[in-house]
RNA sequence: GGGCCGCUAGCUCAAUUGGCAGAGCAGCUGACUCUUAAUCAGCUGGUUGAAGGUUCGAGUCCUUCGCGGCUCACCA
């Protein structure tokens, strides 16, 4: 047998068809209502129809057949497409006896199908097309996930994630939010004057971020080029440029581990201001993330864990240190060294290792003491310099720099600053990590000459952010991994000798010498 | 990479202390003139993730491997 038994049979339908001179994939269809104009039609028209209460006028929809009740003289169908679903009533006698037929025997669940016919509502009360005509117009050798349950292995359902949307609505909807969050954070960006701008992927050099690259090898040029970890430094080239307000939506990389906040190729906004600071950019996010809400859910709330969180403006602010000072009894300012700090750091509670530097017991903190309880919108401020070598220090500490972070239902959702523009600093701080670099910190940014250079032409005074798309999608759709926003998440292969998608493809027995498209078997 | 858990029919899930691998959906045959998780009767469908081992006998116990989930470490 060419194909497994279930596709085999739907195989056979489709040879059926070409038998009856019907090609089971044609190549147009033909389609005058999408289903929600379908019943909008009959709400509108239901009033003025007498006591039949059928639309005089045929329509024509499309979709895949999504439910199938066949009761003998009477089929009923659900056909579903991109806006909604329709119940079709296919008779006996409204399709003539062949047709009838073979819609009962020849069309399965999962098919893709036109139908002609007059809206009228069913005794239960359905809005329904009376079918006179139906037409094959994509034929499906697998069937559909199980109609009730759908798909629930996770594994499954990010490998083959076609069968999860065409068997879930509930991820359907999530994968439309993320596309209208998209376009909505656009259009906010286009209507303050920012441009658009694409900047390099492969990238001589990498930088903007702590994290490792994907490296890769263009061979024409024979060099190494690293997939971006950050648009961060282009974009500022850009504004040194003179470009007063860019922005760029890109895909990053980094080559580190995968979790349910972390996925190797990862959705990343980026915007830059000239003349704004870091506290114009607080205000830009704060409206952004409340306007591109209620845009996109319909109000400045998030549905955080069921519960619900409001976004609007304006955030709280608080500095780092105090956050950090409140919440753990820890004044990292009054700790200097590193050995001070781990103790006091130990003292509080905290589970840090010995070897941690000083930054990073910081960081620790933070994760372990505020991060879990910033739920609602709030904005920390102020950062130790040592953890941000690319942002502009405060005029009066230069132990700190004009950087914040926006947290949102208990994890940071961007990072941004005042952009460092003062390019001796700025060959310093590469300099620093060049040494934590050759000391072994392999997430330390290499010097970028070139950018150093940039700046010696000038910047002006910029506010920079960058926010992680991922995550603002979680927190929009209540999602608790990122591979339930992505839509194909980055997974190891399975052996082919593993892969039942392999064994299935590979064991379909072709004929030696196809025929023509829709001329096989006819 | 470490720890824990999982993998059974196309899909969703069962299977007592180791004792004949089952059900629902889908599919096939038939019945049925307003159903909507349609219903009714009958039937098909399995290398239990893979390979070894223990045992009279393994879905079940042991070993190794594969993939996934959670978690820790690293990070956004």
């Amino acid at each position: 047998m060419p194909l497994p038994e279930l596709q085999a049979i739907r195989q056979a339908k489709a040879d059926q068809l070409r038998a009856m001179g019907i090609d089971p994939y044609p190549s147009r269809a033909r389609r005058s209502h999408t289903s929600d104009e379908a019943l909008k039609r009959y709400a509108a028209l239901e009033p003025t129809l007498g006591q039949a209460g059928e639309d005089p006028e045929a329509i024509t929809v499309v979709g895949r057949i999504v439910g199938f009740r066949d009761q003998g003289k009477t089929v009923f169908a659900h056909l579903r497409d991109g806006h909604g679903q329709l119940q079709l009533f296919v008779r006996r006698e409204a399709l003539g006896e062949d047709a009838h037929a073979a819609f009962r025997k020849l069309y399965d669940l999962g098919d893709f199908a036109q139908a002609t016919g007059h809206l009228f509502r069913t005794r239960a009360g359905e809005v329904t097309l009376r079918v006179v005509e139906v037409r094959m117009l994509a034929k499906a050798l697998n069937a559909p996930p199980e109609k009730w349950h759908g798909l629930t292995d996770v594994e499954t359902r990010y490998r083959r994630r076609y069968a999860d949307l065409l068997a879930s609505a509930d991820v359907r909807r999530v994968f439309e939010i993320r596309a209208r969050t998209v376009s909505a954070l656009r259009r906010f960006l286009d209507g303050r004057g920012y441009l658009e701008v694409e900047t390099p992927v492969l990238q001589p050099l990498y930088g903007g971020a702590a994290a490792r690259p994907f490296t890769t090898h263009h061979n024409a040029l024979d060099q190494t080029f690293y997939l971006r970890i950050a648009d961060e430094l282009y974009l500022k080239r850009l504004v040194a440029g003179g470009y007063e307000r860019v922005y760029e939506i890109s895909k990053d990389f980094r080559n580190e581990g995968i979790d349910r906040n972390h996925s190797p190729e990862f959705t990343m906004l980026e915007f830059y201001e000239a003349y704004a600071d870091y506290t114009t950019m607080m205000e830009s996010v704060e409206t952004m993330v409340a306007q591109v809400a209620t845009e996109v859910l319909g109000a400045p709330r998030i549905p955080f864990r069921g519960e619900g969180v409001d976004v609007s403006p304006p955030w709280p602010r608080r500095t780092l240190r105090d956050a950090i000072r409140e919440a753990s009894g820890v004044d990292y300012v009054e700790h200097p060294d590193q050995a001070g700090l781990l103790a006091a750091a130990r003292a509080a509670g905290a589970d840090v290792p010995a070897d941690t530097v000083w930054a990073r017991i910081v960081d620790e903190l933070l994760k372990q003491f505020v991060r879990p309880n910033l739920i609602a919108p709030t904005f920390l401020t102020d950062y130790p310099v040592a953890l941000s070598p690319l942002a502009k220090r405060k005029a009066d500490d230069p132990t700190h720099v004009e950087r914040f972070q926006p947290f949102l239902g208990g994890g940071e959702i961007g990072n941004a600053f005042t952009e460092l523009n003062d390019p001796l600093d700025q060959l310093a701080r590469f300099r620093d990590q060049q040494r934590d670099r050759e000391a072994g910190d392999e997430d330390a940014m290499p010097i970028d000459a070139d950018f150093v250079n940039a700046l010696m032409y000038g910047m002006p005074p910029t506010g920079g952010v960058g926010l992680g798309i991922d995550r603002l999608v979680m927190l929009f759709t209540d999602q608790d991994s990122i591979r339930d926003v992505v839509l194909f998440p980055a997974l190891r292969n399975l052996p082919p000798e593993a892969d039942p998608v392999v064994a299935l493809v590979s064991g379909i027995d072709l004929p030696d010498d196809p025929a023509p498209p829709g001329g096989d078997g006819a």
